[in-house]
DNA sequence: CTCTGGATTAGCT
DNA sequence: GCTAATCCAGAGC
């Protein structure tokens, strides 16, 4: 199951179109050594916010303190803090002065499963890090690392996935009416680490092939 | 300064 | 399925 050639991603494959980096991501390992142990998983599930004229993301409206690394260089992590209780973390993608990223919204546990199931207090290994603040919290991630370069040893993603995966495509979760017509949500079909917060039926997922037609229409790309 | 709502989760009905 | 928890960023004044 783990491919052998796995290697830190360079800032190069953080640099292109945030969809595809996106969908990319899904298998690669997101590893964090925080606090000197490593803990990580498989990406199994990724949602894109790109560009200040997606409703979405926090960069709609413009630069402000809290979205400025979005606005830098790709291969950094975003860091935020929300509903008073949960870290998110993304990925910064594209090119300097362009504002995007990829959340990370679950992952299937792999190193240190052990420490992990600790620090989420759950026996249940589906319920270590399937959604967005349940990994940061599995991982030891918090604001403080607002802004920790990717492609340095102590939060790192290796790839890429030698596996052949079913993608699917649906629309973003928790961002109501906000950019709704988007399938920016990718994840890995069939695999139990998908988060199941907002259970969607069939007719709301895509196949990826269908998905990327869509989301490369001149709409979304103006 | 004050107010509003959130890229969620856990726990209960 | 429903909602309280919990606090900060961003907007408005």
């Amino acid at each position: 199951m783990l491919s052998l050639n796995m290697k830190t991603l360079p800032r190069k494959f953080y640099s292109r179109n945030t969809i595809d980096v996106a969908i990319s991501l899904l298998g690669c390992h997101f590893i964090s050594r925080v606090d000197g142990r490593k803990l990580g998983g498989m990406i199994v599930e990724t949602e894109v916010y790109r560009g200040q004229d997606d409703p979405a993301c926090h960069a709609f409206g413009g630069r402000t303190p809290r979205n400025a690394i979005m606005y830098g260089d790709p291969g950094f992590l975003y860091v935020y803090f929300t509903y008073g209780n949960h870290f998110m973390l993304n990925v910064v993608t594209e090119r300097h002065g362009f504002p995007a990223a990829v959340l990370l919204r679950a992952l299937e546990p792999i190193y240190d499963i052990e420490e992990m199931a600790r620090r989420r207090n759950t026996p249940d290994i589906l319920n270590i890090s399937s959604g967005p603040g349940k990994l940061a919290r599995a991982l030891g991630i918090t604001t403080k690392h607002y802004g920790v370069d990717l492609t340095k040893p102590q939060i790192y993603i290796e790839g890429p996935s030698a596996q052949h995966h079913h993608i699917l495509a649906s629309p973003r979760i928790g961002v109501g009416d906000r950019g709704a017509e988007k399938l920016w949500r990718f994840f890995i079909a069939d695999n139990p680490h998908v988060s199941k917060g907002s259970r969607l039926n069939r007719e709301q997922c895509y196949e990826l092939s269908a998905a990327r037609k869509m989301s490369f229409t001149a709409e979304n790309f103006k």
